[in-house]
DNA sequence: TAATTGTTATACTTATGATATAACAACTAT
DNA sequence: ATAGTTGTTATATCATAAGTATAACAATTA
């Protein structure tokens, strides 16, 4: 699992960390019960605060991407409940849609970029 | 043009504000050329400080939706670069499809996401 | 026994969001 | 001409969040 920090992005290094796993465990990179780095190693190879890490592992166990095995350390473990990760899909792309419609986006348009995302993330 | 701001959101005022009018330009209840508030009328209304509603309006200048004629205030006019859009929607939408594959999403349930949401906003 | 695991606690620095005045040039209305 | 309003800029202050730095804990592993 390779990880790529920018450290002058505007967005929090523990937010990007998130979204690379996201994008790891969607593609299969990362695969169910598999085992990720400790925060201790993880933060060692990327340069950043042991904190920073635990802080972006434990947004995702909260939000059912991981559990914590005493033994294994972070374990992916996707929590599926369709209904909200509908809901909170929903509630992260209105702004969004709401901006691409401003910038004369076609349904069809963004709909192509999903399709084409899709083809690139799973 | 009706103003909701929570303020025990974690999302920073001026980002809801922002938020706000995309949907509001989205859905024409303010049109291409309409003048908005000044920024100390809606700050005023909304109950924040002047410099609050600026930073919401100088980001949405910055990202051509707004230009600001000095007899009219600012006005709505959106800049419409296709290609730079797509890619920015495209840059904004890969962590969160890269989230919702983790979850189970398919590519059709978000798809009619898509859907709801422009019939929405549009 | 020694080392490693996630986790928690405390403390510090830095960056950002929000507020508070104040002022400026450009324009509008009286 | 005067007074008021426009977006904008400049400072300053406060609160919160992000990131860093040590340290320690119970549970597990070698």
């Amino acid at each position: 699992m390779l990880v790529e920090i920018d450290f002058n992005s505007d967005e929090a290094i523990y937010i990007q960390l998130r979204n690379q796993i996201f994008v790891a465990i969607a593609t299969s990179q990362l695969k169910e019960g598999e085992s990720l780095p400790s925060v201790r190693a993880l933060a060692d190879k990327i340069g950043v605060n042991m904190h920073t890490v635990n802080k972006a592992y434990s947004t995702l166990r909260q939000d059912g991407f991981l559990k914590v095995d005493r033994r294994r350390g972070a374990v992916v473990a996707v929590d599926i409940d369709k209904l909200d990760s509908m809901a909170k899909m929903k509630a992260y792309l209105r702004p969004l849609i709401a901006r691409g419609i401003c910038k004369g986006l076609s349904k069809e348009e963004v709909k192509g970029i999903v399709d084409q995302l899709y083809d690139e993330l799973s």
